[in-house]
Formats: C-alpha cells, sequence, structure tokens
DNA sequence: CAGACACTTTGACACAGATCAAGCGTACAG
DNA sequence: CTGTACGCTTGATCTGTGTCAAAGTGTCTG
C-alpha cells in the first residue's frame, strides 16, 4: 500500500512541474542551486496527515503534485476548510514556530521541503524568494477574502456552484485547456470535503449537487467525473454575475 | 462638517503613533527619510468611501487614526465584510492596477499615503519594507482563515460572542490594559456592519446582543458601550475555548 | 420645540438548511 | 461469493435565522 518510493520525483529543479508557479519561481540559476543544495522530498498517501495543528514545524515546502487541504477544527468537532493546497502552493509559515492548521493529505502527495531555518536564513539573501513569497500570500489573502463572502452571503446552491466553478477555472488553466467548448474534470473532494469547505452539512451538498444536475447546470459521470456544457449558467448560478464586459 | 485639516496630522515619522507597527515599522533612519519624501497625509470623514471596488489604485497607504472597512458586494446587494482596518493597517496592493474591494471609512480617518509606483520602486531597494509587509500579509491571511471558521461554523450567538472578543482583545492591546479586571469598550461598528461582518442580518445582530447582554455576557450602556465583566465567559460562548493550558 | 432621520429593538411568521434515519452501490478482505 | 466498510443519496422532520413589519431612542436641523 506504501508507495514511499514509486512516485517520479523530480531530482533536479530545471524538470520541476512547478518551477514556474512555486516560491522558487523568480530564482536565478545560482539561487536554484543553492536551494537545491537544502531540499529534499516527502510523500505522503491519500488521507495521511501532514501536520497537525499546534504542533511544532519544522520545515516549510511547496505541494509538488497530489492535493492538501488546510482545515480548522473546533473542540465538539465542528470543521472548516480554510484552504485547498494544489501543486505550487506554499505550506508553513516563516517566521512562525507552529502550525495554525491541519494538513492532510486528500490524495498522494509530494511535497518539495525545506528545513525551516536555512529557508529562513535564505530569505533573507535572497530577494527574489521573499518577493515571490508576498506575491502568493497576497493572492492567497485574496481567494480567502473571497472565500468569506461565499460563507458567509451565498445559499447552499450557489456554494456548490461556486466551488465548481473554482475547481473548473482551475482545472482548465492547469490543463493549458482554452477556449469555449464544455469543460469536464473529476472532483477533487469528497461530499464531506465540500461540504467543510463550504460550511454545509454532506447531505445538503449532496442534495445541491442532485439539483444542479437535475436542472442541467452540470452532468454526472459516476459521483465524481463532472462536466459542464455552459460555464457562463455555472457562474451566474454561484452568484459571479459575469456581466459580459471588457468588450468595449 | 468637513475637518479636513483640523487633525493633528504628525508631520515627522518619528512621532507617528503607528510608526512600530506599520508597514514602516522596521525601516532604519536613512529608509524612513526616503518614505518621509514620497508621503502624504489624506483624510477623510466617517461614511466616505476611500476606493471603489474596481477603480484604478494609484496609491497605498497606512491607516493613521481611524477606522475602515473592506466590502464586497453581489450584485444584488448582498454585502459582506472582508476586513476591518484598523490603526496600522495597510491599504492597498502592491502589483496590482485596481482595487478588488470597497474601501470605507467608518469614523473620522487619516491615512499615510504612498503613490503606488514609487512605493513599488521603493520595495525593490528597500528588503525591510517587503518584509514587513510579508509579515503583515501573513498575519491578515491567518485573520481572514480564522474568520472563515466563524462564518462557516459558528451560531449567530457564537458570532457576536467572537466579534466582542476581538473587539475587546485589540482595544486592550492598543491601550496597554493588561491584568484582569473587567473589559470596557466601544463598538466600533453600527448593528448593520455587524451583520455584514458576521454574514447575519441586523435583525440577528440586535437580538443576540440583547441575548447575551441578558444572561450578564455583557453589559451595554446605551447602544454602543461595553462592558465585559468575565472576559473568558465570552471566550467560551465565541466556542474558542480557552482550554487553560500553557500551566505545566 | 417640532420634525426628520439614522439607528436600534422587538414581534410574528416563513423557510433554507440541519438533523435523524434508512437504504443503495462499489470496493475490498476473507 | 459474502460480509463489511465507506461514500453517497434520498426522505421526513425540526429549528435557527431570515423576512417583513412596527415602534422606540437619540441626535441634528430649522
Amino acid at each position: 500500500m506504501l508507495n514511499q518510493d514509486t512516485a517520479a520525483v523530480p531530482r533536479d529543479c530545471g524538470e520541476c512541474p512547478i518551477r514556474h508557479r512555486a516560491v522558487c519561481a523568480r530564482c536565478e540559476a545560482d539561487e536554484l542551486e543553492l536551494l537545491d543544495q537544502i531540499k529534499y522530498y516527502r510523500n505522503f498517501e491519500a488521507g495521511q496527515t501532514v501536520i497537525w495543528a499546534g504542533d511544532k514545524m519544522d520545515f516549510v515546502g511547496s505541494v509538488v503534485s497530489g492535493i492538501a487541504t488546510l482545515t480548522q477544527t473546533m473542540e465538539d468537532g465542528r470543521t472548516q476548510m480554510v484552504g485547498l493546497l494544489l501543486p505550487s502552493d506554499f505550506v508553513g509559515r516563516p517566521g512562525r514556530q507552529t502550525a495554525a492548521y491541519d494538513v492532510v493529505a486528500t490524495s498522494d502527495m509530494v511535497m518539495c521541503c525545506f528545513r525551516k531555518k536555512p529557508f529562513e536564513d535564505m530569505m533573507n539573501v535572497t530577494p527574489h524568494i521573499a518577493q515571490r513569497l508576498l506575491e502568493m500570500t497576497l493572492d492567497e489573502l485574496d481567494a480567502a477574502r473571497e472565500w468569506m463572502l461565499v460563507l458567509g452571503r451565498k445559499t447552499a446552491r450557489e456554494k456548490i456552484a461556486s466551488l465548481l466553478s473554482i475547481i473548473a477555472r482551475r482545472d482548465a488553466t492547469l490543463n493549458m485547456v482554452g477556449g469555449t467548448g464544455p469543460m469536464v474534470f473529476d472532483l477533487p473532494l469528497t461530499r464531506e470535503a465540500m461540504a467543510d469547505y463550504l460550511g454545509l452539512t454532506l447531505e445538503t451538498v449532496s442534495r445541491q449537487i442532485s439539483a444542479l444536475k437535475k436542472d442541467g447546470v452540470i452532468h454526472l459521470e459516476g459521483k465524481r467525473h463532472v462536466t459542464v456544457p455552459d460555464f457562463d449558467r455555472l457562474m451566474e448560478e454561484a452568484g459571479d454575475d459575469n456581466d459580459g464586459g471588457m468588450l468595449a
């Protein structure tokens, strides 16, 4: 069951699939070489916890492949997902001792890790890393704020549509599929994980997905494989009216 | 009504009340002098909009005094506050052309502004500014994620208690009031603004505040002046169980 | 002092989504 | 193939919060 060493892990940064989007994106060849000396890879299985909230964090790193979630849990068990970590996303926070959230791999996952101390030292010497990290953090902040609108003001149906449109859009950019045709993708999350992301129960998630399917907004094959025939329609359902715009 | 030039605006960074918490906190004397050359102050009245979402932003800056809100609005008018800007908080995003959110002054407010282009240029030359901005952005990201839990999983009563405890705590640190005794502060927001922050209606906010008052968790004098006799009790109501802890 | 206005409180009722419960389909271990 | 476990769907019912409505409070203006 363990696939600790089956994954085709890149050894050379030059061939790394996230080279141009991760925290190292702006690094020059010489800077990359320094990073290369302190990096190491770790594999995680689906379901495995990467870090527990409150634990001492002695590394930071980038998701190379696979998906992880960032979640917060209350004492009584109520759970809220506060982030979805995709390839190139950064895990951990320089300048902080302990993890603030649980990080759990939802699929098999490979991470490119750096011990925290050397990484922090390097950040002080290599502005390209700090710059890129600032840029990524600002993007994450925007995403978190967009999600606050979803959580605070949208209906269950709009929440589901919002989640689907985000996944669809990400998938399209990852696979470089442009143009108009129908969008097709697999849901990377269980109904329960979606519920935790959206602040709903898994029953409501299931019902709303069924409703969107009945209304022809999406098409389902099995429980995970989704086709979106008309993306604008999905956006409307999400309440993010596209407004046409930018054509003048 | 206009108090454009009544406020006692600091001219010298050395006397600035936010000198040690704002984006300039880490700057040395010489760096401060450079900033001083490109900074200018702007005053806003309570209720005035600082920036509209989508507008071109040609400046960034720090809140010196007063309070502003960051809000997002859907086409049908549903509104979600995504941030509360207090003295020393940073407004605007280097590297982005347009504002992503409405920024509205909820009290009379003074901002220390920088034209965006010169500020960006300076960021590339002055690591202390970029470092501090990264630190502040990471803190804001944590705050946004904490708020996601509030919005997604807490009950109306817990939401109100969470908001009160955040305001109380901030007030205590600003005024350097330590120790135990009862905490006293003024609400900086209307019931409607609280509702927009918490993803509730203003009626529910009003009802839950009345309920907390009836149950003795808080004491109200007028509509804005709050006394918290037992902060731990408030934390319990917020669902953030303190757990005692750290005593071993 | 009257009137207007912004903000707040409170009540009655409706409804979206939670809760509780049952059952289905598929994968996998024995 | 059989049993069990997990993820998912669907139904019945309950409830917390939204919606609609009315009235109270305090402040400012004329």
